[in-house]
DNA sequence: TTGTATGCGTTATCAA
DNA sequence: TTGATAACGCATACAA
């Protein structure tokens, strides 16, 4: 029962009195200081037993303003509701769990005012770092530029930011793109369909140059009329709709192909849709492959064959990078951002085939 | 070019020394303060003119200490790789922006320990209020009584919490359920199968009842030997696993049946699958129902009709609810826990059909 | 081995 | 209309 509901916080300078030592002696033995090694160990097993039975919790807040260290990242997302995101973000919380540090999140929705705002947020709260899942977001040169000047150390996941202030880990799209099309090409299949990713999104350029490295080193021509094209649309499920009104046209013009390459999973489920409701059945008469290995992939039917992105080690990676930038900075060292490039692996399940 | 690239914060003191005010001045002027009817208008622009030309961030940590408002909400997910956690932190984020709030988010994993020790660390932080995303988690009695005795404003989504001390948001369970099997039966299916979710979740129950109401209404026998109990799991894809393992079984017991109702759209998925392989096309010799609509659903191949819960409004919702828990603690009112109970709505997508 | 004093950046009270 | 001062809870330099 307490007198109160609203009781107060209970302080280092309650413990201290509780225990008849000063303030100064109940953080030392708390945090375990340097000094704590000349605490008796009697008075240290008073005060941890004090401070114990009294609840006492450490004021975040406070011990900022003297340590400087708010124990807490600022995690910015495109999109939360892409499916995209989330694993990174389990990866990121993940890594950040046994630091001690949590994630303050942030999710622009694709909006530039809604990142300016937030990363404004971010930095009022003082978070000792920021990760920021990008894609879309960075297609706007300004907002580039507030990154490189945010005085944070910062990690970005899927973009490249120039300069050497931040750090960032992609997946390597050039590799992804080869494994996906060696894959159809292993199967026997030659006249492909691709769909190409949105012009302004920066995996769209080096995942096509895999594609075409490779089709070369087999001396494999590409037909440009079985090459299509995503528009620049900033949205979760547009690639999904995308994908499906690209190959319904292809299949209106009636042209042949025995494989579909799809840009991302989305796109890739949006093209079996489109081909379904025509009566093409997956795999038997046409395979598909899509690219990032997003959840529902393993779940829809068929089950999709993939070049998976790392996106669980990448948010990982991105946390280890922060933190070497965020050491660095506190130690006064020179620092110089790193880059991460992950492996992209292939994932085969039901939607693909041999003929 | 900074001369140094680790420039130090701008206070208001500095603002204050630039301005030649007094650092009172300025705080009432920055955060227009009451007081600041009184300000000459010269002294309130030349300090907003400096402010703004110096940089001044106000500190968020600083202004803690102060005024016990960290404008930030602990948001405790029991998985968010979970699709049904997404769509209500999409909710909770959007609700929080506009009121300047900032979610700090903590993933439970699933598991007690970690879901205390991240209670604990949002307490820390003194996060303002607290919203945790339930289900799995609330199996254990002692997180429950973990959160009531928590001296924070506490909304839960999607579990209830005995006591007046915690609000809750939660679909409508029992509408939900009898939405489902009305809908087949409407549709002429007779011979039902159904996977019932795990006994000690929370939404299995009402939902049941929904159904088994709707049934007697209709003077309609629930055939037992159809009826499949999903087990007690903890993890986010096994219900698909499961869905599909148990329709496998009774296809393999050669039972009859014209439509499926699954506990939940990855149970209904997993089903789906099952059918799929042994040969049974949905809808057109099954229909298939399931529940949540999470994002997969409108994608999956067939689309997935199910009933829908309002999650992102949920999330929504539960901003709401805190807020108002928050606002009447600050200003010493007595409050009580209130609940949201929210309409569940059938979406009809491509497998059901009629017979 | 422990205590005293100070300041982190703000805000609120009171005084001028 | 504005300024001086104190206090929020903590950690550290220095003193004892």
């Amino acid at each position: 029962m307490d007198a109160k509901r609203k009781r107060e916080q209970v302080t280092m300078k309650d413990v201290a009195k509780a225990t008849g030592f000063s303030p100064a002696t109940v953080s030392i033995v708390l945090n375990n200081a340097p000094l704590a090694r000349y605490i008796a160990p009697g008075t240290r097993q008073k005060i941890e037993e004090s401070a114990k039975r009294m609840g006492y919790r450490p004021n975040a807040m406070a011990r900022f303003l003297r340590s400087k260290r708010s124990q807490s990242i600022g995690v910015m997302m495109f999109d939360v509701t892409d499916p995209f995101c989330t694993p990174i973000l389990r990866g990121v919380e993940n890594a950040l769990y046994p630091l001690g540090y949590l994630p303050i999140l942030a999710d622009a929705h694709n909006q530039r005012e809604r990142f300016e705002r937030y990363l404004e947020m971010l930095l009022e709260r003082h978070v000792d770092g920021l990760i920021v899942v990008a894609n879309w977001l960075f297609v706007d040169i300004h907002v580039l530029a507030d990154l490189n000047k945010a005085e944070v150390p910062t990690v970005t996941i899927g973009w490249e930011i120039p300069g050497n202030r931040v750090s960032f880990a992609m997946v390597d799209n050039e590799a992804g793109g080869r494994l996906a099309i060696e894959h159809l090409y292993q199967l026997g299949h030659r006249r492909i369909a691709m769909i190409r990713g949105p012009k302004r999104l920066i995996d769209s350029a080096p995942r096509w140059r895999g594609i075409q490295k490779f089709a070369q080193s087999v001396r494999q021509e590409i037909d440009p009329s079985l090459v299509l094209q995503l528009p620049d649309v900033f949205d979760a499920n547009a690639s999904f709709e995308q994908g499906y009104r690209l190959t319904e046209e292809l299949l209106q013009k009636k042209k042949k192909f025995t494989a579909l390459l799809a840009f991302d999973d989305l796109t890739a489920l949006g093209a079996i849709r489109a081909l379904a409701k025509a009566g093409v059945s997956v795999p038997e008469q046409c395979s598909v492959i899509g690219f990032d290995d997003v959840a529902i992939s393993g779940l829809s039917a068929p089950s999709l064959t993939t070049v998976r992105q790392p996106l669980e080690t990448m948010g990982g990676a991105a946390v280890n990078m922060v933190m070497e930038a965020i050491k660095a900075a506190q130690e006064n060292r020179e620092w110089s951002a790193a880059a991460h490039q992950l492996h992209p692996e292939l994932v085969i399940r039901d939607s693909t085939r041999s003929i």
